[in-house]
RNA sequence: GGAGAGGUGGCUGAGUGGUCGAAAGCGAACGACUCGAAAUCGUUUGAUGGUUAAUACUGUCCGUGGGUUCGAAUCCCACCCUCUCCGCCA
C-alpha cells in the first residue's frame, strides 16, 4: 500500500513512478479524496474536543453537588446533543470517504526501485549473469517424456481426483519430491534461516496484507464460507506471521523458510504448459523471506537472491539470473531477479525463483514496524522461492538425462534421495 | 457438535457509568549506589491520526460492528476469536 501522506503531499511523484510500471493514472481526484478526508476529521475532531469537554462539565457539577435535574445541566445536555447530532453526520462522511481511499490505496501495485530497469514488457528484463553449462544436445527429452518412460507421476488420473492441472506423483517422483523438500530445506536452515510450517488455509486480511487481495481475487481459491483461501504462496501465511506487530530492533533480519504447497487457479492460462509439472494448480515451493530494518533491505535482497541460487548450484542446475524491469515486475515488489533453469529437453530457460524486494509496501498493509528510539517504523520485506520444487524436479530429469535412459542424481541430492540415478527399471 | 468461561497496554492482571489511555506487578530505558555486576532505591516507559517551526494542543483506540447516555473499558444488541470440559476424530 502508497503511503497517505504521500498521496496528499507528492501525488505527481506517484502518478510518475507508477507511469514506469504502465499504470497510468491521475492521482488528482484521490488527492482530492485525501484532502476531503482531512479536512472533515479536523471538523469532525474539534467537535469531539468540545463534546469532551461539555461531558466533563456535567460530571464535575454533578460530583460538586449540583442537582443533575438543574437548568444549568439540561442546558448542557442540549449542547452535547447538538453536537452529537453534528459529529454523527460527520462520521459518516468520513467512513464513506475513508472507505473510497483505502480501497483505491490498496488497488495500487508497489512504487519501482530506483534501481529496476524501466521497461513496459518481459522483453525489456535484463539478464543479469549466468551459471554453469547447459546442455545443448538434440535429442534430449522434456521431463514429462521422462517422467512418462520412468512412471514417475500420473496427470490423466489425477484429472479423476481433482481436475485438470493436478499431478500425483508416483513411485521415484513421489520420493523425489520428498528429497528435494527436505534437502532445500536443510540448506537454508544450515544458514541460518528459521523453519516455519504454516497453515495453508489463510484469512482474508492476510491475503491484503502481503498483496493478493483485493486485486487478484481470481488467482485464489477460496472457501467462502468460512473466509478462507487456500495459500497461493507461504509469502502470505510469513508476512502474516508477524502482522500488526512491533519487533525489536536488535531482532532483526528474522529470516524465515517455509516449505508449503502453493494454489493457484492460473485463470487467463488456458493451453499454456499443459503438460508435465511447470504449471499446476497446487505444486509445492520452498520460500525465503526475511523482515529487515529500512537501511538494510537492499543488501538483504543481493543476499536472498544468493541463497536461492545456492540450491541450484548445489544441484548442479545451469541457470541465469534476470531482473525483472519496471512492467513486468510483481504487484508488491519494488525490485525483482528471476532465477531461469534451464531445460535442455525443452530447451529453454524457465523461472524457477522469483526474489523480491517489497520495501515498505506489505509492511504498511501488515502493520509491520520496528521500534526506533521513541517512534516506530515500518520494516522492509523480501521474498523469494528456494525454490518452486515441481520445476526443479523437471529440471533435474531434463539435466540429469543419461545415454542409457537413465537419470542422474546431482551429488548433494544423493543423501535425500538415497540413490546415484534413476533407472526406468527400478520405477516401480 | 454440546456445555461453560473469557477477550483490557510488550506480558500478567485490576477496573461494572463521570477528568480512565486505564491500578499494580513483570519486562524495558535512564540515573544513583558499585572497581564492575547482581541486588536495592529513584525517574521514565502504549499505539495511531490531525494542527504546529517548535514547546504544545487535540481526535481515536480496552476483540469487531452497532445502540443507550451530556458522558461507556464499564450498560444493551449482533458478530468474531480464544480457552476449558464432554462427544467425534488424524
Amino acid at each position: 500500500m502508497l503511503d497517505q501522506r504521500l498521496v496528499r503531499e507528492n501525488p505527481n511523484l506517484i502518478a510518475r513512478e507508477l507511469s514506469r510500471r504502465g499504470v497510468k493514472v491521475d492521482l488528482t481526484p484521490l488527492q482530492k479524496i485525501a484532502q476531503q478526508q482531512r479536512d472533515i476529521e479536523e471538523e469532525r475532531s474539534n467537535l469531539q474536543a468540545e463534546g469532551n469537554l461539555i461531558g466533563k462539565t456535567v460530571g464535575q457539577k454533578i460530583k460538586s453537588g449540583i442537582d443533575p435535574k438543574s437548568d444549568a445541566i439540561a442546558e448542557l445536555r442540549i449542547q452535547g446533543n447538538k453536537i452529537k447530532k453534528k459529529v454523527s453526520l460527520l462520521e459518516e462522511q468520513e467512513k464513506s470517504i475513508s472507505e473510497k481511499l483505502k480501497e483505491k490505496l490498496l488497488s495500487f501495485p508497489n512504487i519501482p526501485s530506483e534501481n529496476c530497469p524501466d521497461g513496459n514488457s518481459e522483453e525489456n528484463n535484463q539478464e543479469k549473469w549466468c551459471w554453469g553449462n547447459p546442455r545443448k544436445e538434440e535429442n534430449l527429452l522434456e521431463h514429462w517424456e521422462i517422467a512418462d518412460r520412468l512412471n514417475l507421476f500420473d496427470t490423466e488420473r489425477s484429472t479423476k481426483i481433482a481436475q485438470s492441472r493436478f499431478v500425483t506423483l508416483l513411485n521415484q517422483g513421489a520420493r523425489l519430491e520428498r528429497a528435494l523438500i527436505n534437502f532445500m530445506l536443510d540448506l537454508h536452515t544450515e544458514k541460518g534461516y528459521k523453519e516455519v510450517l504454516p497453515p495453508v488455509l489463510v484469512n482474508t486480511a492476510s491475503l491484503i496484507g502481503s498483496g493478493q487481495l483485493p486485486k487478484f481475487a481470481e488467482e485464489s481459491f477460496r472457501c467462502s464460507e468460512d473466509d478462507l483461501w487456500l495459500t497461493p504462496t507461504a509469502e502470505v501465511p510469513l508476512t502474516s506471521l508477524h502482522r500488526e506487530e512491533i519487533i525489536p530492533s536488535d531482532q532483526l533480519p528474522l529470516r524465515y523458510v517455509a516449505y508449503s504447497p502453493c494454489f493457484r487457479r492460473e485463470a487467463g492460462s488456458y493451453g499454456r504448459d499443459t503438460r508435465g509439472l511447470i504449471r499446476l494448480h497446487q505444486f509445492n515451493k520452498v520460500e525465503l523471506y526475511w523482515f529487515v530494518h529500512p537501511e538494510e533491505s537492499k543488501t538483504a535482497h543481493i543476499q536472498l537472491t544468493k541463497d536461492a541460487e545456492a540450491v541450484l548450484q548445489k544441484l548442479e542446475l545451469p541457470y541465469r539470473v534476470i531482473e525483472l524491469c519496471t512492467g513486468d515486475l510483481g504487484f508488491s515488489a519494488s525490485r525483482t531477479f528471476d532465477l531461469e533453469v534451464w531445460l535442455p529437453g525443452a530447451k529453454t530457460f524457465r523461472e524457477i525463483s522469483s526474489c523480491s524486494i517489497c520495501d515498505d509496501f506489505q509492511a504498511r498493509r501488515s502493520s509491520i514496524r520496528v521500534k526506533e528510539g521513541k517512534t516506530t517504523r515500518l520494516i522492509h520485506t523480501l521474498n523469494g522461492s528456494g525454490l518452486a520444487v515441481g520445476r526443479t524436479m523437471a529440471a533435474l530429469l531434463e539435466n540429469g538425462q543419461q545415454s542409457d535412459g537413465s537419470i542422474a542424481i546431482p551429488k548433494a541430492l544423493v543423501p535425500y534421495f538415497g540413490s546415484s540415478h534413476l533407472h526406468p527399471k527400478c520405477n516401480n
